[in-house]
DNA sequence: AATCCTATCTTGCCATTGACAAGATGCCGC
DNA sequence: GCGGCATCTTGTCAATGGCAAGATAGGATT
């Protein structure tokens, strides 16, 4: 929203982030261009590099913006591991180019101030949401727990996201995921 | 093995793909040059192309490769749920850089016959271990049980190589695996 | 009002890369 | 010995990331 219409002085910075998540989106993380991003904005190719100063900068931007995007949808998500589950595939889904971006580490700068608060916001969410866990009769280990319940929300994702999926899965990927998150909270 | 001496006329196309191995590990596939791998050869900066065509027909070499190695290692794993999961996190880990090329098919041609009957050996490798699963009283529905065993394994294996696991979880990937997985299969 | 100042953006440049074309090299069968 | 074919090299081009130097403009200071 806010599509704010001033480039040449304007919010450039926000229209460049705009453009990279269309462009992630048709072409992959690793395959983005600054300078396609430039001519997207209507700027000249070295535009960019004033606000990000690199690749690797726009992307540690990027990703900083999808975690905290993330923390944000698992806390509205509520307390249910599984609806948290199921908000994690969605957000995964729906904001696929942020996603591919947060985990993969190579490609930003993961010690970035910003990006490590963002980073341990999205993650404290995500263990709020697994303390929840029907604690039935065995020792519960909370880590544990929670590192499986990431571990099959996070492997659907992706998986998803990579088309590794069989066909019969489907086109709806809340309910898919609900059936196999079913599975772990059982 | 077979470390032949022999580029100059012998087997570049199997010296560019151990040297494509290296280098993804090193700068991850995205950033993966065919001239460097030239260079590692001791070839000229042309010669890739006439094995591979280009850098998606390599990395479709390298992600049948891969699948291959992992049907195979699957099938050595046995019938246990559990051991095949770790057996998979333990591929992931061990032939990482095939790892991050498999599931990544914008990068390579994913339509090749080649890699999609290695594709299809592997995913067969895959059901047969989930096979086995333990019909403890419900109505076992076993495609999603074999899907969230592979989300589960292929979710840990993921978060383990982009470095998003928390420390605790310690320098041994197997043990840690077969942890996170008991939680699916009991 | 004139001036400076700083953030923003542009132009110009260079090294690297992927891809292609054309030519060199050497092996193998006939 | 000779032709043919797979293999590898040299040369070239467009695209890209990144750097440096300069242009432009809006706001604050005086």
């Amino acid at each position: 929203m806010t599509e704010t219409r001033a480039y040449h002085h304007g919010d450039l910075r926000r229209a460049l982030l705009a453009a990279a998540l269309d462009a992630i989106e048709e072409v992959g993380p690793a395959a983005l261009s600054l300078r396609d991003l430039a001519r997207r904005a209507g700027v000249s190719h070295a535009a960019p590099a004033h606000h990000f100063g690199d690749k690797a900068g726009l992307l540690t931007a990027l990703a900083t913006q999808g975690f905290d995007l993330l923390a944000q949808t698992l806390a509205s998500a509520g307390d249910d591991l599984l609806a948290a589950g199921v908000a994690y595939v969605d957000f995964a889904v729906r904001h696929r180019a942020h996603f591919e971006v947060m985990f993969r580490p190579e490609l930003y700068r993961a010690g970035d101030a910003e990006l490590v608060t963002a980073r341990e916001r999205a993650g404290a969410a995500l263990r709020s949401g697994v303390a929840t866990l029907p604690t039935s009769g065995a020792p519960v280990d909370t880590d544990r727990d929670a590192l499986a319940a990431w571990s099959i929300a996070h492997g659907f994702a992706t998986l998803w996201l990579a088309g590794a999926l069989p066909n019969r899965v489907g086109g709806n990927p809340r309910k898919a995921a609900q059936e196999v998150l079913r599975r772990l909270t059982r």
